[in-house]
DNA sequence: TTTCTTATTGCAAAATATTTGCAGTAAGCT
DNA sequence: AGCTTACTGCAAATATTTTGCAATAAGAAA
């Protein structure tokens, strides 16, 4: 797996300028276990602030700064907008092993109840797509919706 | 194809009560011919409105009871939530060609242009979805971003 | 190092999209 | 016609994302 440091100087070769936002942003989803909202990578940070375990005294950093340094690291292929579940756009780093092994969920249009079904199948459409139409960088973002068992009567 | 007739007829049937509102909702989509938001549901029953064609005088529906109903509507299985593009769901009946045959799009993360890829290959993945799960009247949403090759330097 | 340019930031506010509360209305049953 | 309560309109809240603008700071140049 790509370290952390190799990742911020291929970072740093694509981005006009490595500030401290696009950093952090870098920083956590590299970390994280799963794709995160813009709402979860700014808490995130700012626990990790309050954690005062890191010296010197971490920054704020404005959830704005958050959204925009996000859109910018998603036109340069670092970062992707995977999902948009219940309301806001999850992202995370690009060619990682949370991309490639999203799993996509059903969720019950009635009570809402979320099911997983299993790893992607998609990536191979991914590729498909970019032979047939020259665009790069390809995600996707899938999502089923159903009745449950439950709520069918 | 089904008559309007009759898709009230069934609507009829499943709702407590088959208010303008919802009557509104599912006419509207059976004339239309590709999926809709709830704002271009809402504003084309507004042109209809304007063009006092129809009498008697048809009341206002508000944007609110749009929402409710669609809500309805797809618990019911009658309307199905398609596609969250440029910010908004868009709907459409179920089982119609619209459904059947929407082609999803490709997006250009740096531009914003849209490419239709064809015709959907998932409708088959419903159906497994269905059976592993005991889910009903699933559907799906797919949206594929990247760079277009004019955004790819 | 200091200076310079301008990409980036924080803050406030706007723009969207969707949901909720509530009092009044009306669909459909008796 | 009367009754019940699902549904509606309106206003306001919520949630997410975007935009304007003046201040700041990253990185190149001097
Ligand atoms: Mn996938
Ligand atoms: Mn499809
Ligand atoms: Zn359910
Ligand atoms: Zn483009």
């Amino acid at each position: 797996m790509e370290s952390i440091e190799h990742l911020l100087e291929r970072v740093r070769e694509r981005v006009p300028r490595l500030t401290k936002g696009k950093k952090a942003v870098v920083e956590i989803l590299f970390a994280a276990e799963h794709s995160m909202t813009a709402q979860e990578i700014y808490s995130s940070w700012e626990e990790r602030k309050h954690d005062q375990s890191e010296l010197p005294h971490l920054q704020d950093i404005d959830l704005v700064t958050i959204y925009r340094n996000l859109e910018q690291l998603e036109k340069l292929g670092i970062v992707c907008k995977m999902e948009h579940s219940h309301g806001s756009w999850r992202y995370c780093l690009t060619g990682t092993h949370t991309e490639r092994h999203h799993s996509h969920t059903i969720s019950c249009v009635s009570c809402g109840k979320q099911l997983a079904i299993g790893a992607c199948v998609l990536s191979e459409v991914d590729k498909i797509i970019a032979e047939r139409t020259g665009f790069q960088n390809i995600h996707h973002v899938v999502q089923f919706t159903g009745a449950c068992p439950e709520c069918t009567v």
